[in-house]
DNA sequence: TTTCTATTGTCTCAATTTGTAACAATAATA
DNA sequence: TATTATTGTTACAAATTGAGACAATAGAAA
């Protein structure tokens, strides 16, 4: 058993919780963790210590639960509302983790949680649990367990400001690797966008936008034309 | 002489930083507060007490700093880098003010702080200053004072924000009285977004879009074709 | 009263962008 | 060699936006 974060190393009434984005079966998928012995589901989060700043706290974060670095990541809102205040619930994951925690201590009082999300290209990952959680999976955003507190909001909302900000900062390279195909490409906006999009509209704005630099062919083996490789730029 | 806020009534390391819109002479102006004593300037701000929403402090410091409630308001981002954290700063601040506080008082303490913008029509308000300080006055956005700490990129990314949500949500109107002309609306979307916009494409789409309610013309007594009054369409 | 000036509301046509479909190219298979 | 599925490009229609023209009009000037 470890010892909980001591006070005098965090900030008080600050967390954050990262919604964490990966692309797989043409799909739309999150991080989701369970923590140990409760059956409660939520979003990979943390505290903030003394002396780091808030955006290195979330990349530390990250960095634990993928062994990723250098990952795009977005801080979109902060949770301010005192009904996320919920004492007992961080209670019962401390006790289920073999904790007696006073009732003053600085994890059962009050957070604010400042959100952010991330886009990881899925296949580089094997996500590994923290000290709390016995598991963290990819979950489907159609097709989300009950997750603790507001964490479902928090996912709606990262949601859509990823929507706002797929044409707006052309984001959506992030979920792929570093070559992919037109297609490929297509499909991450569709399961983003919530809606099919049509092929040749889409292939004409995509070059038209100057940012994509074309490579070799990909030979799937399939009876069919082959796709050209694509990458971002560098800016 | 007031007393300082009390650590048990307030959440440590949590503050709000408010970038206030207003709109007069075809300009883009905020509100900057002069702290006593001192010569530095700072945006309004406060601190969130342990049993309110994060969303109401900011509510309940504008409505102190303008008189106004229920106004356009809407979070923006969240600054936590460490930089920020300068106690000699809050120190020279409270000692202006005659308050000697101990070296551990939290409000010496390391602060993230949630901005927010507010949009208000400028000819409803007479700002009002805090305990802190002597001086509370409108600034263009393009002649600001010298600031202090990171408050000049707050405003900064304010405004940025403010020009994603102008065409996004339709915002503009909340700088205006109920009614205005559509040259008027026509200023403040040229004052956000700092250019110039076609007369003719503007009415077009801004009629196009089905949100503007048309009344009476407004006769201003000058020699030419009197305008029309518009105002927003309730949802 | 008539003429003049500044501004507003609308219309027209050109330029650009987007929607839609057609079509040729091509990688493997039959 | 013909067939199939998919890709890249082109062609044309529809919709949107840019740019200017023009009539309407509220008061001032003649």
């Amino acid at each position: 058993m470890m010892d909980l974060p001591s006070e005098k190393d965090y900030l008080s009434h600050i967390a954050y919780d990262s919604v964490i984005f990966g692309f797989s079966d043409n799909t739309l998928k999150v991080l989701i963790i369970k923590y140990h012995n409760t059956g409660f589901y939520a979003l990979p989060g943390g505290f903030v210590r003394s002396n780091e700043n808030l955006d290195d706290a979330v990349r530390r974060g990250l960095m634990e639960r993928t062994g990723l670095d250098s990952i795009y990541l977005e801080q979109f809102y902060t949770f301010g509302n005192i009904k996320r205040y919920k004492p007992e619930v961080m209670r019962i994951i401390l006790e289920a983790n073999d904790h007696q925690p006073e009732n003053s201590h600085w994890m059962l009082d009050r957070f604010i949680s400042i959100a952010y999300y991330a886009l990881i290209n899925y296949n580089d990952v094997v996500p590994r649990p923290d000290a709390l959680s016995d598991a963290i999976d990819w979950y489907s955003i159609k097709e989300l367990p009950t997750l603790m507190l507001d964490h479902r909001d928090i996912i709606i909302r990262a949601l859509a400001t990823l929507q706002d900000n797929l044409e707006k900062k052309l984001v959506g390279g992030n979920l792929l690797p570093k070559k992919f195909t037109m297609k490929e490409l297509q499909k991450v906006y569709e399961a983003i966008l919530g809606r099919t999009i049509r092929r040749t509209t889409f292939q004409r704005k995509m070059l038209s936008l100057g940012i994509l630099q074309r490579h070799e062919k990909r030979y799937s083996g399939r009876a069919h034309k082959a796709p050209y490789l694509y990458s971002f730029k560098k800016k």
